[in-house]
DNA sequence: AATGAATCTTGACAGTGTCAATTTAACCCT
DNA sequence: AGGGTTAAATTGACACTGTCAAGATTCATT
């Protein structure tokens, strides 16, 4: 575990995690090459092979940290007894959106082509993006139960069509398509609102 | 013009973008290699670069021509006026997201990374793919009038909202995140039913 | 101390996009 | 009709990329 060896590394496995991170976030998914990132870390071109089965597998490792972090975001805003419910559902898009637009790179990775275009996406990856969504599916009975969502829908279809606002509005934004940083608050309060149409009904 | 000669081809130029189109929807934007393409039409790698600056703006033309397709989708639907306006939103949302998935391969061309990320979409994409976003305003503007949409919102951030809402849907289901094809015709009734809460008020 | 497994290395291969210099054909003008 | 300009297509080359196969080095365990 020392560093003092100079053939063995003693901890490639993180330290390219690490590594790749920070590439990805100043360069991109298509920036990062598995060969200058073996440059950046002083080992050779392939030893990263035993350590990830390809190119994609480092990339899963790094998405998997990304949700790991997003879902402990959403629970500690949905956990928070002392904000009224309401408050809560606001703070969680506008977490959400901040989250995507403050690591554009990493959110592309969690939700882009590389990892689930062609249903490619492992299993390994299906079973950490998941909890994040069952939590929200979760969220949002509760939130139907409060009178706050519209109850004459599907929780699961409801938490599916919210998210998709989420994850649209967040692309929408990273990419500069018909929306820029600027408008983000007010896009986050306009979903807000949308969402919560009937509170006004009572 | 004809198609006698060897060594000219005639006309290249459309002749790329069809068999890019068709290589595109097989094999996807990351399989679609320039040179495997060159090989298809019969002419050489570097031939292309005559006709396209660099392989982005063979894509951009391809975008461009879904962009102006997808246009003429949505002006056939609101522009009919044998329609009530409640069932012109809903045949858009069923249409946005059908075109979606229909084409998955040349949606992600359309708004994916690849040709926004990073802003570095051009000028020309931009004066394209603007029109179909302006002619949603302005549809939402319509809407809020008859009070079928949210009266209480800038028509600008709604259709913001409600384009990223679709936007979002049709990448979950593209990529099969926390939703499916299976799922597509109740997920548009339940943006639907969001969208237009407010007609239950009256 | 020796053996087997883990780790890292160099070498090699098949791809990729794209630039430079060159050849071929088409077009236009006198 | 012929000569010159220009457009179109070509081969060659370069710098990349991910990844496999074989060999070298070190670690861990008996």
């Amino acid at each position: 575990m020392a560093s003092s060896s100079q053939y063995h590394h003693g901890d490639l496995h993180s330290t390219l995690i690490d590594a790749a991170s920070s590439r990805l976030e100043k360069f991109g998914i298509d920036g990062l090459s598995l060969r200058k990132l073996a440059e950046d870390v002083g080992v050779s071109r392939t030893a990263p092979y035993h350590h990830f089965k390809d190119k994609n597998a480092l990339l899963s490792a790094i998405a998997a940290k990304g949700f790991e972090q997003w879902h402990q975001i959403a629970v500690d805003i949905f956990d928070n007894d002392s904000i009224p419910p309401e408050q809560r559902l606001k703070d969680f898009i506008h977490a959400y959106i901040g989250f995507a637009t403050e690591h554009p790179q990493i959110y592309e990775l969690m939700f882009g082509q590389t990892l689930w275009g062609e249903g490619k996406a492992s299993a390994a990856l299906r079973d950490v993006a998941y909890p994040s969504f069952q939590y929200q599916v979760k969220m949002t009975k509760l939130l139907q139960e409060k009178k706050l969502l519209p109850t004459n829908q599907q929780a699961l279809r409801l938490a599916q069509v919210t998210w998709g606002t989420l994850h649209g509005i967040a692309r929408l934004i990273i990419d500069g398509i018909y929306a820029d940083a600027s408008h983000i608050e007010e896009m986050c309060d306009c979903a807000a609102a949308l969402f919560m149409q009937q509170k006004n009904l009572n």
